[in-house]
DNA sequence: CTAGTTCTCTGTATGATGCAGGTAACTCGT
DNA sequence: ACGAGTTACCTGCATCATACAGAGAACTAG
């Protein structure tokens, strides 16, 4: 029995729980990009245009999830959509200026919440937190194709 | 611009979203239970018998939710209810034995799937996960006061 | 050309959650 | 000890993110 992993398990727990708390109930995160909507512009920001799929499978979401969200964001004129000329099945899904400035908004809120939240924290601990985070993800990224 | 602020900000919304596909897609933790009775139990056991508001400020839940969730325990036999003597509004919730063993086979169930996602981090890195984590849980938990 | 596969969309179901409103029980000031 | 206010819980909604199943259109390989 691994005490550091236990804990890990157990603290990954809270941490859903009261991130989820955060979210709603901060009245600056009202007007702002939904999780998946904001982590799809920020794939979008990143690498260009993208098929419904590839969206999808970055975000280890169903390919019906991200339809959904993209109509969504489509109606909200954040992304535009296309058809791929060499495959017509394909959506291409492209950030807008819109988009792009609900990306831009929604980041500055969210940074905002966080350096609040992480106001008593000097750097260097933070720069171990958001380490640690990233190389979770990337583990738990592994994990999930088993 | 604090970079640490951004970063961590941006993992813990990937974290979210993984973590949650990691829970649903894991085999190993369909018979278990979901993260809030898993972590409402996980508090009986260390604090002993609660009311339902005491659960739901624990959690950062509304006590509607806790309601809820207390009824389905009770009906999977984790839990019994009574009433406070002193105070017959209050309920009294308290695990069963029952409720000791789904907790203590979910713990396990959790326990090692993170241990083979962190299976090729060494223990001291784990160990400043799990504590960067808990600080964070805590930075979390104080701010969302306000 | 046919059979199978891929990509997206739609229909449906589920689960976790909050809010609004109700009822019973308690508290406090007069 | 009565009435006004408060607290604790429950119930009835509504919402939201999600998955899964199935359908149709477009591709691909034999």
């Amino acid at each position: 029995m691994d005490e550091a992993v236990r804990d890990v398990e157990l603290q990954v727990a809270m941490l859903l729980r009261l991130a989820d708390r955060n979210r709603r109930s901060n009245v600056r995160l009202d007007r702002t990009l939904e999780r998946s909507a904001y982590l799809a512009l920020l794939r979008l920001a990143e690498v260009g245009p993208l098929a419904i799929n590839e969206i999808a499978e970055h975000l280890r979401l169903d390919a019906s999830t991200v339809t959904r969200q993209v109509l969504a964001m489509e109606s909200a004129g954040y992304v535009s959509r296309g058809r791929d000329d060499a495959d017509a099945r394909r959506s291409v899904i492209a950030m807008t200026p819109a988009g792009r400035a609900a990306l831009d908004g929604t980041r500055e809120a969210r940074a905002s919440v966080y350096a609040e939240l992480l106001a008593d924290w000097d750097d260097a601990e933070r720069r171990v937190l958001a380490d640690a985070l990233a190389r979770l993800n990337d583990s738990l990224d592994r994990g999930i194709g088993r």
